[in-house]
DNA sequence: ACCTGAACACCGTTCAAGT
DNA sequence: ACCTGAACACCGTTCAAGT
């Protein structure tokens, strides 16, 4: 595990002419400088490939070959780091082009997309309990409002709708994320067995229930967002009170 | 703030005859011994003052008077408190008696208290992002399960529903826990502006969005919570493909 | 303007030792 | 069976100092 560490004055002293044969940068061929981009960068990366617990100052300025105190400079607090970070991996989301297709197409596009970051990205769920205010989360906002107020889509469906259906995905992602990967076979199994031992107890749930029914995730997510969808089109069409008398709660 | 703690030797070594003045347990009058149960109840109490980064088994260990390495021997790690602390809260969500009233209405009361709960224990949000396994959570989700295959939906319709609203639960928590309370009144304001003054990028957000139409949260979930059981209940009359084409994502 | 090193005040957890 | 203290290997962050 330490192998790459130098001792000190290994690398950073410099013997006599040795700068000529360094290309500049610290690291290899073309490691850009130090930037607030390359660091959350290779936060992203760090966090895909070990997780949210083990992003750690000292080890993600390791992977920039650097001190922890120099990010620093850059980021004012490892906070700002993982914002900046979740921030990021909405860019991947892709917007879907204005006019193109219908309403339901396109918010159907942008939902899909949005939680197919979250699935790429699974320590991302566990970062969605901070405010989410980075632009490119807000564009992708944005595209939401715009598409359901020109869709016909009033107050108070609009904040409902779009609420809605942030949350159906949030709630999704950080769900999915979380439960126990094909990875962990023997959790899995473990709390199969736990149900099942205990059936008299959870009889729907030691028959029908997720970990025993290995549901469709993919499928199961398409019908709930169709069911949203379906509300508030419904809504457009008889603005006064298509959704009966349950509004107030 | 250090005023509560005691010097070496005052408390714990005990001048002559002074076991007679103590009530026998370390702490005032009728402290019960150390044990997981309590261990969790502090824990909970502690996240619910200070929130969940303020969680330290040193700072729990405090309050239950022992030192933080006592508490290992109750619990295996700092994450096993956590987990279960988590379902300790969903012991909160009345389970709504069986036969009483239609699903709907069984259904509506218990999303309705296990999202009164999520906001009543912010800190929890954030922890979700954890498998919720314990027997609180496993008995709520039996009632979803065992209520939902009494109204006769069947599959895909059964894994869509239970996930579908508990998705919807579970989002809404994290985004409400999330959002800017009021007592940050300058987060919000600062969000606020920030949007207007970006208004020709964020136009529909900066008009319509939630920072600024200040939503109401109850009545935008009961909506949602509407279309998601409207849709659900849909899919019982004509089991068929009520739900048209769009399943297959 | 950017980077470094030492240092501070914490963490979670282990373990030998006590009662 | 339960509790304690010392100790280990870490943390995030500050700050004086270097170039």
């Amino acid at each position: 595990m330490d192998t790459g560490k130098a001792g000190p004055g290994t690398r950073r002293s410099g013997a006599a002419g040795e700068v000529w044969l360094r290309p500049s940068a610290r690291r290899g061929r073309g490691a850009p400088p130090l930037s607030r981009d390359r660091i959350v960068e290779e936060a992203v990366a760090l966090l895909d490939a070990e997780g949210a617990d083990r992003l750690t100052m000292r080890r993600l300025a390791e992977r920039l070959d650097t001190g922890s105190t120099t990010l620093y400079w850059h980021v004012k607090t490892k906070d700002d780091v993982l914002d900046l970070a979740l921030d990021a991996i909405f860019a991947e989301v892709g917007i879907p082009p204005k006019g193109g297709q219908g309403w339901r197409a396109g918010i159907t596009v942008l939902i899909n997309g949005w939680r197919a970051v979250l699935l790429r990205h699974p320590w991302s769920a566990a970062l969605l309990s901070r405010p989410m205010l980075g632009p490119n989360v807000l564009a992708r906002s944005e595209f939401l409002y715009a598409t359901l107020l020109e869709a016909g889509v009033v107050e108070p469906h609009l904040t409902a709708a779009a609420y809605g259906l942030s949350n159906y995905v949030i709630g999704s992602g950080l769900m999915q994320a979380t439960w126990p990967t094909s990875a962990e076979q023997d959790v899995r199994r473990a709390a199969r067995e736990h149900l099942r031992a205990n059936r008299e107890r959870y009889p729907a749930l030691a028959t029908y229930g997720p970990l025993v029914a290995e549901g469709d995730w993919d499928a199961g997510f398409a019908l709930g967002l169709t069911w949203l969808l379906d509300g508030i089109q419904a809504g457009i069409a008889g603005a006064g009170d298509a959704a009966g008398g349950a509004v107030r709660a």
